[in-house]
DNA sequence: CGGTTTTGACCCGCGC
DNA sequence: GCGCGGGTCAAAACCG
């Protein structure tokens, strides 16, 4: 009997810290009563003052923290706004390029693969760095399919950072994708990933994903044609099934540029804790457009998430209970 | 139940 | 013509 008493005294010892941070000042006289099966309100009281004075300071680590991610935060705005700018840019070239390809695969239509080599060349000259010669045969289709000649010429690459562990493939560019496919090629053991918008048929685009061979951790996206339909961040869209491949706009990502060229390379591993569920990326999503109401809402989302986790709270009730019993060991002992 | 992913089969261009 | 290799299809499995 009176081990059961005691068990169930410490494991609402277990819980009253945590309320401590909402009722301390005016719930003095419940807590002793639950500390009366100890007989010593004393050291209860040294004990509180202990607990206080521990949890003083992880809110002070918690404050640290949370200025850590700010800054976090704020790197990433600025790197997401020159991402922005720098996609607009490449976006001219581009088009621009698109018209030479177009004349180059005018004359060698019917040798697409042998085009295909000449946009792949012009690709590894604009990035000499990471290039992998990887055959992308995307003129291939055009040309098989005249209705897409007007879009095939699109092509541009992006090379992602990930971790080497994540062989997910997957490249989060804000647009949805659809996997159609995937194959072995001979010059790279990694499976190439084949997707395309989940918006075709209406629209074509398409890209392939395959890891580096050179470095694993990178993984190159080949784009093919342009999208005909506005970025998903910038519509209010309903429920869309599974975001898996969501949003460039809202990962808090780091990201590098390459200085010219239509390739871009982002740093995917360097981001904090991604949020879980769809909702809380749409939510994301929506707030995407003010970079400090995002880092707010970073900062809120974040240590919001930690008091909803029962496994976080399991935790800190653990380390406070045991630090507290700990003291009544030695209290004891006295 | 509808959309997505997986994966083996198939198609087609290219080189020999 | 044949084999190789990249790209695509499509049925089954999977998932929310």
């Amino acid at each position: 009997m009176e081990f059961t008493s005691l068990l169930n005294t410490s494991l609402d010892l277990n819980h009253k810290p945590l309320r401590f941070l909402d009722e301390a000042p005016q719930s003095k006289q419940e807590v002793e009563s639950d500390f009366i099966g100890f007989e010593r309100n004393v050291t209860v009281k040294e004990e509180r003052g202990a607990l206080i004075e521990e949890l003083n300071r992880v809110s002070a680590e918690n404050k640290k923290l949370t200025e850590l991610l700010t800054v976090m935060c704020e790197n990433y705005t600025e790197l997401r706004n020159q991402l922005m700018e720098q996609t607009s840019k490449n976006i001219g070239i581009d088009n621009n390029n698109n018209s030479n390809n177009n004349n180059n695969n005018n004359t060698a239509a019917s040798r697409k693969r042998k085009a295909d080599q000449s946009s792949i060349n012009d690709a590894n000259n604009n990035n000499n760095n990471i290039g992998p010669s990887e055959s992308s045969s995307s003129d291939e289709d055009s040309s098989k399919k005249p209705r897409e000649e007007h879009i095939k010429a699109k092509i541009s690459r992006v090379y992602v950072r990930t971790e080497v562990s994540d062989s997910s493939l997957i490249v989060k560019d804000g647009y949805q994708w659809r996997k159609y496919g995937q194959k072995v090629t001979r010059d790279n053991p990694c499976p190439r990933a084949y997707f395309k918008c989940s918006f075709a048929p209406s629209c074509p685009v398409k890209k392939k994903v395959q890891r580096s061979i050179e470095d694993q951790s990178i993984v190159v996206a080949t784009y093919e044609g342009e999208h005909n339909h506005p970025h998903p961040n910038k519509i209010e869209s309903t429920t869309s099934g599974s975001n898996r491949n969501l949003t460039l706009g809202t990962v808090p990502c780091s990201t590098s540029l390459s200085s010219s060229g239509p390739t871009i390379t982002l740093d995917l591993t360097k981001q904090p804790k991604p949020s879980s569920t769809q909702e809380e990326t749409r939510s994301l999503r929506g707030k995407s457009d003010a970079p400090e109401q995002l880092q707010q809402y970073f900062v809120e989302q974040m240590a919001s998430n930690l008091t909803k986790d029962p496994n976080f709270k399991a935790a800190l009730a653990a380390a406070i209970s045991g630090k507290f019993l700990q003291q009544n060991n030695q209290t004891e002992k006295w």
